[in-house]
DNA sequence: TATGAATGAGTATTCATTCAT
DNA sequence: GATGAATGAATACTCATTCAT
């Protein structure tokens, strides 16, 4: 990802400083709009030194974008660990809200590192090793609510949940349709309820409750 | 939208060429990463024939997303006036197996329309009127399922629909997720049963705090 | 000049049509910018009409510009006869006049149709014979004052002449210098004056009257 | 004027090459005619560098005729201070050789600054100033020989002056009509007399109305 | 190592001209 | 002859990337 691994101190300074330019670059305009002169601008650095650290304007999408997921990771295992105890729904609310929030404080950043995923020329390795980690994290949160399930479903369901809160996430920053957020959490119970009952292997198809 | 309508058999084929070839186009590459002239040679078409009819770029996207939504809005209608008298699961199935497929057939050129919506400047009376009419006719299929429901909240419901079925079918391209089309139809299923639920005003939540 | 004379009265009127669109367009913007396609649309004649009969944008110029100094040669010698046995400087200010006029009616017109003059690639013969026939107009008004003249001195003279008036015309133009017509005319006088003496081989240099 | 200030000597040597480029450019063909990409191969500098210090086609023949202004603004003053002494009408003719001179090393460049100043989009300030230093100029000339004239009539005067100056060098690069200077000197001593007669009050017209 | 001047391939768009109808 | 759709070379300008200082 990196051209070169920063070792010195002055070193690690400049590359946070790219990223950080490049944050608020990517907030505010899509990849292919954004150049690489304006995010040096933003970041107080020259050009020639981004490219001392950087290879290429996807280079520093894609660092970004493994840089966020990461925090992302660390965040969701922390909540699971502090809300050992809660009721399920209780659980699965926390987590979203806070990648909802992050969504929230970055709308067009995540767009366009989202952007970027779906790339055809998209490189796999370094990222989608995040990616997995994610998932993992996600599995882990549905094992401890359903010890006796296959791992290998619970597996299918973290992706569907770690898919599904990224699209309503972003769904959710058109404040056209939704205003407000109390929608989008009825939504996202609804969403969550449904999927949980996948697990259950009791699928909630044909109007339940009504029988 | 077009810069001059076709008049003349001639022109009309022309149009047709360079949609076509926009939509080959778009289909491979982000709309920034288009060029127009890459357009106008896979259309097999002079750049200047393109800009004869096109005032720019972005003219050719809304152009493609327009036509898109309309065709999308008439096979929805024609499914929901031949699938009356089935049940209300098929009917939804129905469909959604019609987005799909059409999802299926142009990958990433729906995700570009769809990039194209999210952009801040995005152009309104013309392509809003046709998601307008998408919407109404959502409602229409929901109306007759339902005829006792408010209408308001039944446009609501149809707008979260047409939401989540987009959501849903993007998220099915994902082929390393969603290997087998069973599985995006049990997630339909799920989601459509659940969002019903909604429209009942029983909601599918299992032990929601307000009991 | 013509790529083909036209002989049919259709065809002339074509052209005719074609000259004035040309005359519009040109009066309002600079040689260069005005496009074929604009002349024709003003016009009112198909672009496939307009090169039937001029084979290139200059072609249309150069023949504006002929067209032109014809109607002011012819100009130029009507007022030269109706005003015989005027007292000179009342002869001189009657042309200049004329030229004023036909400049302040087609104000960027003369500009353009000058600057195509100017151009290095200007072509001769046709053109250079009308700007020939010009200048003995003008040569044929001052032997009239000067019968004594040598014909060679009143050639050179009527040069000057043509080309102090022109310019002057065009000075005139900038309203921001002249804005009142009193002192272009006070400023033609003592040019018109100047040159006169200079065939009269009486030098005005060296405060003449002062002495 | 210049999108950026050259700071170091490769900068300004830089600009200095792209206007010695636009100048040989300019020189043979109009400014519409001439390209930002000739410019830059008869300057040996590549495009890019250009439009680093130009923002635009326009914003480089404004600075050279901004360049050339000063240049000529520069060469009047010292003229004027090395000529006192000498008779009025070798101190004018001093100064028109000079303005000649300049026309007739940059014979078509000088017709092109001319017509960049008559563009009705012509931006004011900074260009206005310079030619406003010329005037000054030259009025600072005429009041050393009219110290008792009124300060606007001398400014009147000196602008006129300007023009005709233009106007003659103008006229007299067309060699076909002005094959030796001494022609084009007995023209400008003709006009310089009338002209200073002028600020005389005693104007040379021959039998004006007003006796 | 950091800098930022220099580069030039690449982009959207225009417009003179041709030619099938 | 008249038309106007089609063409594509040409233009102004941008921006990722390199490299001399």
């Amino acid at each position: 990802m990196l051209k070169k691994v920063p070792k010195q101190a002055r070193s690690e300074h400049m590359v946070a400083c790219i990223l950080a330019g490049a944050t608020r670059v990517l907030d505010a305009v899509p990849l292919a709009e954004a150049t690489t002169n304006h995010i040096a601008e933003v970041a107080g650095v020259s050009i020639g030194s981004l490219y001392q650290y950087f290879g290429s304007k996807e280079a520093i999408a894609h660092c970004l974008l493994h840089q966020h997921l990461e925090q992302t990771v660390g965040l969701l295992r922390e909540i699971r660990i502090a809300s050992r105890g809660c009721p399920v729904e209780e659980r699965m609310r926390l987590s979203f809200l806070e990648v909802l929030r992050d969504h929230r404080s970055h709308p067009m950043l995540h767009l366009n590192l989202t952007a970027v995923t779906q790339r055809e020329d998209f490189p796999p390795s370094q990222l989608k090793q995040v990616v997995g980690r994610m998932i993992d994290e996600i599995a882990l949160g549905l094992a401890e609510e359903h010890p006796e399930a296959d791992p290998d479903e619970i597996r299918v369901c973290a992706t569907l949940r770690h898919q599904s809160s990224m699209l309503l996430a972003h769904a959710a920053l058109d404040r056209r349709r939704f205003g407000q957020d109390s929608l989008v959490m009825d939504y996202f119970d609804t969403l969550s309820a449904a999927q949980l009952s996948l697990l259950d292997r009791r699928p909630v198809r044909r109007a339940p409750q009504s029988s």
